[in-house]
DNA sequence: TTTTTTATATACCGATTGGTATAATGAACC
DNA sequence: GGTTCATTATACCAATCGGTATATAAAAAA
């Protein structure tokens, strides 16, 4: 693996465990095994390096959500589909999942909350999406698109925390089929049924 | 006011807006107009800071939501009445609520995180009893009790520091009545009611 | 073969980090 | 009046912060 690799592979290690605040320059070089103006030379600087990472994480993640999103078929498949690969993606990139829902709930004024944002919005966008275009099977929604966005990724997003606080050291992280659709259809239904 | 609460109010100002490690001690004592020994004096460290802060703003916030998921009536009206207090106390602490937030992500190697860990403990567990109380009016609910409390504090937290999202500065954080009885109905009888 | 470019290390920069030793202040107690 | 004690400031500490000037080695281009 070459050195740009390592150093982004050793930043989100350090990044994840500790936020991106806490850990310093020299500690990433030092993981990474390498030297500090190797970090300099390919990102320029600590943000630059937090930068380069957001894009590779983010790009993975947004294509396999908008393709289920994008599946022909009813809402509740959609949701269910879409659940489905917010699950498998936090299940594949963990470390990079938490971080940047950690970043999502940082300080605005945080030079770090500052380079997630334009992120941030795209993926409120791409949800909110999804319901826009399930108008036709909600029937009026009076906006409401934008609550349901926001209840919904809630949800998901505050399940793939818990489910990983609970975790020990290297264990599996893992949302099964059934869960998955549990928590769906309770997003649909409401907790009765 | 004296000067231990002049600290403690300028420190969750800047933890609010930066982040715990993003905020250096001389900051702090800057901002609160005092020196750095009169920190040491009060706190002992910057840890511990922290510490008296949470304690500071989680004993109201615990008060008023134990208060609200023990008043006997069906668990439509108790969730009503729970998220009712947890916007009214987002809205009266938002800085509070959301750097506590901001901690929740955080991770979990972070001297920060291992602060509020306890705290978070303690309000998880204060949701799920509210499920466990609502037993009897659920049926068997099959060990659902914790799912239903993730995903119950998950769309409250999600809506908290989404409206907030939304605020520009000095403007007055507000979920209405209304909204709030959406959210809880959506949670209780699903997206199609 | 020489020159240029890419990629890396050594050694350093001023500024800031969390924290403290020492001393001065003022009020309360003896 | 003297002593104690709570509270605060000045001035400092070693360590770390993000970042860089300079040198070097290898590889690619001329």
């Amino acid at each position: 693996m070459d050195n740009r690799e390592l150093l982004l592979d050793a930043a989100l290690d350090l990044f994840y465990a500790k936020g991106y605040d806490a850990v310093g320059v020299q500690e990433i070089v030092d993981r990474a095994g390498v030297t500090k103006p190797t970090l300099y030379y390919y990102f320029g600087s600590k943000i630059g390096l937090l930068q380069n990472l957001l894009e590779r994480g983010y790009s993975i993640m947004e294509k396999s959500v908008l393709e289920a999103s994008r599946m022909n078929a009813n809402l509740p498949e959609v949701l269910y589909k879409v659940a489905r690969e917010f699950f498998d993606y936090a299940a594949d990139h963990e470390k990079f999942y938490l971080f940047m829902l950690a970043l999502f709930y940082s300080g605005r004024e945080n030079e770090a909350y500052k380079t997630v944002s334009p992120f941030i919005e795209n993926y409120y966008n791409m949800i909110v999406g999804i319901f826009e275009n399930a108008a036709s099977q909600l029937g009026n929604m009076r906006g409401r698109q934008k609550l349901f966005a926001v209840g919904f990724t809630g949800v998901l997003n505050h399940h793939i925390m818990t489910v990983s606080y609970g975790l020990t050291e290297n264990e599996k992280f893992e949302i099964s089929n059934e869960t998955t659709y549990e928590i769906v259809h309770q997003f649909l239904y409401g907790i009765y049924s």
